[in-house]
DNA sequence: CTGTTTGCAAAAACTTTGCACGTCG
DNA sequence: CGACGTGCAAAGTTTTTGCAAACAG
């Protein structure tokens, strides 16, 4: 059960309130340890003992994005998809053809989020992306099929 | 008037026809040098002489992903955008606060790239993809006021 | 108490689909 | 010609909004 604390507390300190809604969203984000969509998040949160409205799991993702707690990114064929900051930098490789989500661990991305600040002042927020690709196995499959 | 012909070439190779609305929308995204969403492709595309459908210009925004010719991503608050993978690796970098895009040349990643082939076999499509974070604008203004 | 936040339901925005007609090859 | 692609309009999705009631601090 991580950091859910930290999140709260950033979200206090911006000035907002905690309510058990928010506490919920925050909550299934946080543990999912994955990234998921509003409805998603939606259906999780109304699976434990509070309801969370629809409209209220949008406002608060939009709230968490905002103080870059969480990030936004489209995977695949138009989900949009939110995910927490929690476990470090994070690379979707989406595959293009199949739809795969390959995760891959950026540690090793450092270099990338330094060379953006020290270019442009810009500090990567959830350090969280998703690069478009073609998988192997689509890779393999291509080769050999070739209609439209 | 850059190389429209090797996108058509591409869509041909695929077994796709070429139409008047393909040509006006490979046109309109390969000019323009930047990421649009469908509305504003369609609107470019309707500015010449053949006025493209939105459902069209959707069709063939998909197909264009499909074949790896163009990417679709995210930017900002909940846009999509397309663009073609042109101009070689490109990356947006996105505020989340004011929203602005700068665009940073990402000639130096090639690495991230082939760690990402060396490690999945994963090639990356159009090397084009959003990272989010704060700009140094809003970096600054951030630190004075700390309002919600 | 008082300004935030929520739920609800309706609206807006965005994207996809079915089908008859037109057109590329 | 014949299969593929397009326009149109309608249906789906997804996301946002207005407002009264509920609630955190």
């Amino acid at each position: 059960m991580p950091h859910c604390h930290t999140f709260l507390a950033r979200l206090r300190e911006a000035g907002c309130r905690i309510t058990p809604q928010r506490r919920q969203v925050v909550s299934v984000l946080a543990h999912s340890g994955r990234h998921m969509t509003a409805e998603e998040v939606h259906r999780e949160t109304s699976a434990s003992d509070h309801i969370v409205n629809l409209a209220t799991v949008y406002r608060t993702l939009d709230l968490l994005v905002e103080l870059g707690l969480a990030s936004r990114a489209l995977l695949g064929s138009g989900s949009t998809v939110y995910a927490t900051g929690e476990h470090g930098p994070h690379v979707h490789l989406v595959c293009r053809l199949c739809g795969k989500v390959i995760e891959m661990d950026a540690s090793k991305l450092e270099g990338l989020f330094n060379l953006v600040k020290d270019s442009y002042g810009f500090v990567c927020g959830p350090r969280h992306f998703g690069l478009s690709g073609v998988c192997i196995d689509c890779a393999n499959t291509e080769e050999k099929v070739d209609s439209k």
